[in-house]
DNA sequence: ATAATTGCAAATAGTTTGCACCTAC
DNA sequence: GTAGGTGCAAACTATTTGCAATTAT
């Protein structure tokens, strides 16, 4: 697979694309033209596309394109801090009784989710709507860290 | 299936428990064992399980208990407000390639999930371990919404 | 009584894995 | 040349759906 590109590259895509040589040559990582087209499409996007958005958008300029490489390809991006997951660790659906305004740290390590209240942080006032043209409801603040079980090791 | 409960019910299970009875009321819907084993599982524990955590915690007591029940009764109560998800609406992961810190917008009614710039956001400084034990990295604010176009209809 | 809820089995969706072939370095 | 990367098919895990049987009100 190899494809002449004329892609519509804005300013941050080649950014990240720089950052996709930087960080190949320092990680050793070969710079394939898969990687190269997953992470194009990826930077090109205002939205946060889920590895199968990725994929049905190039499977078409890209024929041989496997979705698998997709969802590996984007998994190596997170590894080496390329590109970053919005959902958690593991993308199941957790659960949680307390509806009241708190926040969670998730541990990098082993996924745990643990609440953390803090009056301090319940005072963020929602910012004005103008720039998203969303109406804003709540929020809740998602810290990451390392628990204190995965600290020991 | 019905069942003597010896739980050890603390303060914060009562009281979902009465929440859970008065919005069952409020909005017609049967208050069945499964319902009521599931919310004191759930407000029981101080992590935040899974559908399926809560399945296997359960189905020793409760044999005839089914997963299916766990995740239609766990979205019952998501939807009438007793509990809350604490991952995103559609549990996928999602991919983004701004790494830099910045914040969501996942809107309520069609799961998209939009970036937030703002620099005020930026400043909130790091809680202390003490209380969590655990060491924070960084964090990113998740706000809920409605997005123009769901407010649109 | 009757409408809502459950359990089961089967379907679906998202993601991962084993392995032979291919490609960047 | 060779280590790393990819594609395919098949496995797996999380979740959803159709439907008949059961239960709450």
């Amino acid at each position: 697979m190899s494809q002449k590109k004329q892609d519509p590259k804005n300013l941050f895509a080649l950014q990240k694309e720089q950052e996709f040589e930087f960080l190949c040559s320092k990680q050793g990582l070969s710079q394939t033209t898969q990687r190269r087209m997953i992470l194009l499409a990826l930077a090109r996007r205002k939205d946060h596309p889920t590895a199968d958005q990725i994929y049905e958008e190039l499977k078409e300029q890209f024929k041989g394109l496997s979705r698998t490489t997709v969802y590996r390809v984007l998994e190596t991006f997170v590894r080496i801090g390329l590109v970053q997951k919005t959902t958690s660790l593991d993308a199941k659906a957790r659960f949680d009784a307390d509806t009241g305004r708190h926040h969670h740290i998730t541990c990098m390590e082993c996924g745990e989710v643990v609440d953390l209240h803090d009056p301090l942080l319940n005072r963020i006032e929602l910012p004005e709507e103008k720039a998203s043209g969303y109406r804003l409801l709540d929020y809740s603040i998602a810290f990451t860290g390392i628990c204190p079980q995965c600290r020991a090791k």
